[in-house]
DNA sequence: CGTAGTCTTGAGTATCCTCAACGAGGGTGG
DNA sequence: CCACCCTCGTTGAGGATACTCAAGACTACG
C-alpha cells in the first residue's frame, strides 16, 4: 500500500482538498493537525474532525468530496494514495480489502464518539469531553498532559460554540480545580471525573426500555 | 450475501442488541425505524443515528457493541449477517468486499450529514435541518411530504434539545408558512429556503483561506 | 514598534431548559 | 360503556445558559 504514497508537506491554512474537488485520493496524516469542515447555510463554518496522525480521511462514495480539508498548522505532513489503483490493489489482496474496511469504520467510530461531544447540552460538558477526546487521541505518553495544536477558534467551531464561550469554560475547569493550564495549548487534566460529567448527582437509571419518555429528563 | 442473512421482526422498544453485547453481526433495516443510542454520562439519552430501511448498522471495529439499537416502532423488521462467514467470504470476492466497504462510508456519510444538524446553533435551524434529511432519506415519493415514523422525544433526544424545544419549533416553523402539519406525525415541506438557513440574511462569505477567525462570526 | 491574530473578561440580551399544567388518543378493566 | 391510566404532544411562566457586542491584554512577526 505504501508504494502508492505521495507525502506531502503543508503550511498553515494550506488546503489539502475543497469540497466539490474530485475525490480521487484517500489520505492519511502523516504529522501535524489538519481540520475537516464545511460552511453551514447559515454562514457559519463548522468543523466535522480534527485530524491526528495516523487518521485517514478523503474516504467517500461519491466522486467528488463533501467537505475541505486543510492545514490547521505549519509544517503538517499527509500521506496520499490515488484511490483507483488502491481499489484495484484490493481486489487481489484481501488482507488490503480487509484493512480498508477497517480504515472505514475507524473514521465512523471517530464521528460517532464526536456526535456524543456535540450532544452534550452544557458548554462545560462540551470542553471537558473534548479535553478527554483529544487526551485519548493525542498520546502524548501520559494520560494526563493534553496538547492542544487548534486555536480557541477552531475548537469553539468543531464544538459548536462561541469563542467566548470556550475561553470561559476553560477558565472555568481550571478554576475548579478540573485542569491546570500550562501555557494556553497546553492543559494538565487533575480530575477526569469533572470534565466527564460536569458536576452531576447521577441519578440511577430508569429500569424498563418500555419507553421513549424518561431518559430525556435530566440535563 | 442474503444467503447468511436471518431476518427478525421486533416490536416496540425491542433490542436489537445492546451496548456491550458481543459484535458478531452486521444487520440491515428491512423496514421500520430503529433509534441506535446511548445514556451520556450526564444521564440523557443521546440518539446517534434513526435507522431506515436500506441502512446497515452494528459496524464496527471492536468485538462489542458501543450503542443499543432498540426498534422505534411496531412491525420493524431487520436482516442480521454473521460477521465472521461474511469476512471470510469477502476473501475470497473482491465484489463483496468492495461492497462492505462502501456499506460502511454510506454509515460515515450519514454520521458527517448527521454532525452539521448538530453543529446548527438555533433550535429552528435543527428542526429544520431534520425535517430536511427525513426527508431526503425517506423517499416517500414525493419530495415534499416527509413522514416521522418517531416520537417527538425521539427527535429531541437525536437533536440533543428538550421535548417542548422541538415542539415550539414544528409549531413555530408551521406559523411561519414554511410547513404544513398533517397530522403530528406527517409534515408538508412548503419552503424549503426557510428551513436550510432559517431567516438568515447570509452575507457574502469571506475570500482567503488565509485565517481561522471570521468564519465563526455570524449565528 | 506597529500590526494582526489570539485569548480573555465584562455587560446585556436572546434563547433554550425546567417546571407545571392540560388536552388528545389508545388501551384496559370494572 | 365509561372511568382510568399512560403516553404523547402542546403551551405558558420563569430562570439559567450561551451568544452578541465591546474592550483590552498578550504574542508573534515584519
Amino acid at each position: 500500500m505504501e508504494s502508492l504514497a505521495a507525502v506531502t508537506s503543508c503550511h498553515r491554512s494550506e488546503e489539502i482538498y475543497a469540497s466539490e474537488d474530485p475525490a480521487d485520493r484517500w489520505y492519511r496524516m502523516v504529522c501535524g493537525l489538519a481540520r475537516k469542515w464545511t460552511v453551514t447555510a447559515a454562514g457559519q463554518r463548522q468543523i466535522v474532525d480534527f485530524l491526528l496522525p495516523g487518521d485517514f480521511f478523503g474516504l467517500t462514495l461519491r466522486d467528488v468530496h463533501d467537505f475541505t480539508v486543510d492545514a490547521a498548522i505549519d509544517g503538517t505532513v499527509v500521506a496520499c494514495y490515488p484511490r483507483r489503483p488502491l481499489e484495484l490493489m484490493a481486489d487481489g489482496d484481501p488482507q488490503l480489502g480487509r484493512l480498508l474496511r477497517e480504515i472505514g469504520f475507524a473514521a465512523l467510530s471517530r464521528m460517532q464518539a464526536r456526535l456524543l461531544i456535540l450532544g452534550r447540552t452544557s458548554a462545560l460538558q462540551k470542553v471537558g469531553a473534548f479535553l478527554l477526546e483529544m487526551a485519548e487521541r493525542s498520546q502524548t505518553g501520559s494520560r494526563q498532559l493534553v496538547v492542544l495544536p487548534m486555536s480557541r477558534y477552531d475548537i469553539a467551531d468543531y464544538l459548536a460554540l462561541s469563542v467566548e464561550t470556550v475561553s470561559r469554560a476553560v477558565t472555568d475547569l481550571e478554576q475548579s480545580g478540573a485542569i491546570t493550564l500550562l501555557g494556553k495549548r497546553r492543559v494538565r487534566i487533575i480530575d477526569r471525573a469533572v470534565l466527564e460529567s460536569d458536576a452531576e448527582p447521577c441519578p440511577e437509571r430508569r429500569g424498563g426500555a418500555s419507553t421513549a419518555t424518561a431518559a430525556s429528563r435530566r440535563r
